[in-house]
RNA sequence: CGGGGAGUGGCGUAGCUCGGAAGCGCACCUGGCUGGGGGCCAGGGGGUCGCGGGUUCAAAUCCCGCCUCCCCGACCA
C-alpha cells in the first residue's frame, strides 16, 4: 500500500500511519491533545451504545458531574492523590485579566474525588442503595509521552461509580462489570482477553483490588482494555459516605469504579490490522459494506445505478450500514481506500453483474472474490458479516494462543522477552510449583506481558 | 520530565554547511482520454519557510528564547 509503513518494518510507525491515513484521529497542535475524526468516533459510538445498553439493563443511570475538582476534595484520599498527583492539570487563573484563583481547581483525571463528596447527599439509608452511577465524559491526565488513542492527555471514556450496602455486593458489581468489558472486547471488538486481577503494584490508587481485561496486540504487547476497581470503604471513609442500615446503625458504604476509553479504538487497530490497513469488526464498523460501482460511460453508470438502487433498500431495511462509493475515482483507488479503512465487505458492481443479477463480493480478510446473486442479498450479507466477526475473533484467538507460553523461572522469562512477546504464564508465590521470583511455594498463577 | 533528532503549500521532502529570486513528488482544481486492483495528457491554484526576538544592505539559511512533532528512557487508561 502507498504511504503506509509495513507492519513488519516498524509496528509503531505502521500504527500511526494507519490511524492517520484511515482518518481515525490526528494530533491537534496542543501537546498530547487529539482530534478524533468521524470515522474513529463512529467506532467509539458503537462501543458506547453497546455498553450503555448493558449498564442500563442492570440498573445503572447516567449522571453528569463537574469537570473541575476543588483541591481540598482531591486531596482527601491519600493513596489516590499520591497516585494521581503527577498527572493532574490545574486551573489556577481565570477571567479577562487572568487573575489567580484563591483555590486551584483540578481538571478531573477521574472523578472519584468529586463524585464522593457530592453523592453522599443522596445517600441516607440502605433504601438509597445501591446507587449505580455512570458518566460519559473526557478526562485529562498530564502524560509525558503520548500516542493516538493509546495515551493522550485528554481521552474520552465512561466512568462508572457505584455505592453499596455490603462489601460482597460491591465486589460482585466490580466482577460483573469486568465481564461486561470482556464482552465488549470479545463479542464486539473480536479481541480475546485475559480477565484477572492486577498485582498490588498495578492496583488503582485507593483501590482494594483492581480487575482488568488485557488483549494481545499483533506486535506481541499486551494492552489493558478495561478496568474495574473495588474500593472497599476507602473512599467512603475519606468522604464520610455513610448510610443507616436496617438496624439503624450508621455504616460506611462500599464502592466501586470502572472504565473503558477511546483507547479501545487503538486496540482494534492493533489487534486486527495488516499491511493494507485496518480490519474493523462488523459490529463496530461505521461502514460494514461498501459498494464500488464500475462503469465506463454515462450509459454504463446509469445502468449500474439503476441496478444498485434495486437492492440497496433491502440493506437499509436490514440495518446493514453500507455506502455506495460514487466518487469520481478509479475502482482500484477505491478498493485500496476502503481496504485501508478496514470495511469488512466490498461489493464490486459493474454492467456484467447487472446483466447477471449478481454482485462480486470481496471480504477484507481473505480478499477472495465470489459472485453473489442479488436475490436475498440482505440476508446473505447479514450472514457474511456475522461470519466475518467470528473469523476475526478466531484469528485473534489463535494469535493469542500461539503467543502464550508456560515458563517456570525468572531466567526463562527474561530470556523469553529478549526476542519474543506474548503472554507468559507462571507461578507467583503457588500451590503447584514455586514462585518465579522467590522460589517459595506459589500462591497465584499469573500472566506476564510487555505492555503499552 | 531526562537524552537524541526534526519542523519549508494538505502530505512527503530539496535548499541551510558557505546568507543573495522558495524548488520537486504526491494530493487538489479545470478540461480531455480512461475505468473489473492504485492509469495518462494538457493547463492551473495554493507557502507568514513552527512562533517571537536579534545580527545583517539582505535571513528558510547565522544567534537567542519559546512551541510542536518523532525516537529512546522513567510514569501511565
Amino acid at each position: 500500500m502507498k504511504d503506509v509503513t509495513k507492519m513488519s518494518d516498524d509496528f509503531d510507525r505502521w500504527y500511526t500511519d494507519v490511524v492517520r491515513k484511515a482518518e481515525l484521529a490526528d494530533w491537534s497542535g496542543v501537546r498530547g491533545m487529539m482530534v478524533v475524526r468521524p470515522y474513529g468516533w463512529a467506532m467509539w459510538e458503537a462501543i458506547t451504545r453497546a455498553f450503555d445498553d448493558m449498564i442500563k439493563e442492570s440498573g445503572h443511570e447516567n449522571w453528569a458531574f463537574p469537570l473541575l475538582i476543588p483541591r481540598e476534595y482531591l486531596m482527601k484520599e491519600a493513596e489516590h492523590i499520591e497516585g494521581f498527583a503527577p498527572e493532574v492539570a490545574w486551573v489556577t487563573r481565570a477571567g479577562g485579566n487572568m487573575e489567580e484563583l484563591e483555590e486551584p481547581l483540578a481538571v478531573r483525571p477521574t472523578s472519584e474525588t468529586i463524585i464522593g463528596p457530592l453523592i453522599k447527599r443522596y445517600i441516607q439509608s440502605h433504601r438509597d442503595l445501591p446507587k449505580l452511577t455512570n458518566q460519559w465524559n473526557s478526562v485529562v491526565r498530564w502524560e509525558m509521552r503520548s500516542r493516538l488513542f493509546l495515551r493522550s492527555r485528554e481521552f474520552w471514556w465512561q466512568e462508572g461509580h457505584t455505592f453499596h450496602a455490603s462489601a460482597q455486593e460491591a465486589i460482585d458489581e466490580a466482577a460483573m462489570i469486568l465481564d461486561y468489558y470482556r464482552s465488549i472486547a470479545e463479542d464486539w471488538l473480536a479481541v480475546p482477553v485475559l480477565a484477572g486481577r492486577k498485582s498490588p503494584a498495578e492496583t488503582f490508587p485507593g483501590a482494594v483490588h483492581t480487575l482488568t481485561v488485557e488483549g494481545l496486540m499483533r506486535d506481541g504487547l499486551a494492552l489493558q482494555m478495561g478496568t474495574s476497581h473495588y474500593f472497599g470503604q476507602n473512599f467512603a471513609r475519606a468522604y464520610d459516605i455513610s448510610f443507616s442500615n436496617k438496624e439503624n446503625d450508621r455504616e460506611l458504604v462500599y464502592s466501586t469504579s470502572w472504565g473503558i476509553s477511546t483507547r479501545l479504538v487503538g486496540a482494534l487497530v492493533m489487534a486486527h490490522g495488516d499491511d493494507s490497513g485496518l480490519i474493523v469488526p462488523p459490529r463496530v464498523a461505521p461502514v460494514q459494506v461498501v459498494v464500488v460501482p464500475i462503469f465506463r460511460d454515462d450509459q454504463g453508470r446509469e445502468k449500474v445505478e439503476r441496478f444498485v438502487k434495486e437492492w440497496t433498500p433491502q440493506l437499509k431495511a436490514a440495518g446493514i450500514r453500507h455506502r455506495v462509493d460514487w466518487r469520481d475515482e478509479r475502482p482500484g483507488d477505491k478498493y485500496a481506500h476502503w481496504e485501508l479503512k478496514g470495511v469488512p465487505i466490498r461489493l464490486n458492481v459493474g454492467g456484467r453483474d447487472a446483466d447477471a443479477g449478481q454482485v462480486e463480493m470481496v471480504d477484507r480478510l481473505t480478499r477472495q472474490k465470489v459472485g453473489v446473486p442479488v436475490e436475498g442479498i440482505a440476508r446473505r450479507l447479514a450472514q457474511e458479516l456475522d461470519d466475518f466477526q467470528k473469523k476475526l475473533y478466531e484469528r485473534a484467538a489463535k494469535f493469542q494462543q500461539d503467543n502464550s507460553y508456560e515458563l517456570g523461572t525468572l531466567d526463562e522469562v527474561i530470556a523469553h522477552y529478549r526476542d519474543k512477546g506474548g503472554f507468559v504464564w507462571t507461578q507467583w508465590c503457588g500451590e503447584s510449583g514455586n514462585c518465579l521470583v522467590c522460589n517459595r511455594p506459589a500462591k497465584y498463577r499469573v500472566a506476564l506481558a510487555k505492555a503499552y
